[in-house]
DNA sequence: TATTGTTATACTCTATAACTATA
DNA sequence: TATAGTTATAGAGTATAACAATA
């Protein structure tokens, strides 16, 4: 199939197209363990941000609060993560548990291959540039709706 | 929310967030016409690659031909797009009707506006490095993978 | 036998709207 | 009034499994 030159032309289109390689990449890595790419990033927040609520999971996730909800139900229900009491009645503080932080470890390593071999390609000057101009795409607003 | 050294060192993380960002732009852009950038990437397809069949346009979208049948029955209910007899009695050939060339003018044009706006903070040397880098992520492992 | 289109079904992810209990 | 969590429901988007027609 021949791609002509507006699609070449769209930066939106190669970002895409070099994510589908890279999440599918991951997501091969990640099937031992039954989570997404997201779902690992999620506990990664989790672990960064302890006692952190689930409006703000989504927020950092781009998720509104009810999917956020349902992320963190099935985290729950995986033993990997807990709620507990937060700063007030209405809000809770999600905590990783030792399973999912034995888990989460595991799943970095693995996910940490694939992104290596993903950009083997590339030298370090070049994955720096590459970082530095990705976080300059869009640099504008950010935000998720309900 | 912080996000910490492990998401920051992911590349496939640093590119999802731009692409998320980028996609999230051209759907607003292309709310006018009630498609998705990934059908406009469809019809783009369709007109670069006249004649070409379901299978073949779901294989460059990396979808496979249940869920390619379901998106052409969709651009077809909109009048965009036909099927007309194939190579073989078993195959179609996909063609761009007017109406459909000319919605798709205007979405490119909307989305390339989307797609400068947000690409507004780097110089043409930059989205040219950029690109190809993007290009060459994943590359690697297509060359050696079977 | 293999391939193309097709249909039925199901799963993932996300969203909206409404309700509750707090604040 | 506003916010956090919750629940029910719905809509994309994709996948698998089967089948018919054709190659």
């Amino acid at each position: 199939m021949k791609q002509g030159a507006d699609l070449q032309s769209l930066m939106g289109y190669q970002i895409q197209r070099a994510n589908l390689r890279m999440d599918a990449d991951a997501r091969a890595a990640l099937a031992d363990y039954d989570l997404s790419p997201a779902k690992m990033t999620a506990l990664i927040l989790i672990r960064d941000n302890p006692g952190c609520d689930q409006t703000a999971l989504g927020r950092a996730l781009s998720i509104n609060r009810s999917s956020a909800m349902k992320l963190v139900n099935i985290l729950v229900d995986k033993g990997l993560i807990e709620r507990r009491p937060g700063r007030d009645l209405r809000t809770n503080a999600l905590a990783l548990l030792p399973h999912g932080e034995s888990q989460l470890k595991a799943m970095l390593k693995a996910v940490g291959r694939s992104d290596a071999r993903m950009t083997a390609g590339l030298s370090a000057d070049e994955l720096k540039t590459l970082k530095d101009l990705l976080e300059r795409v869009g640099a504008a607003d950010e935000e998720t709706g309900d």
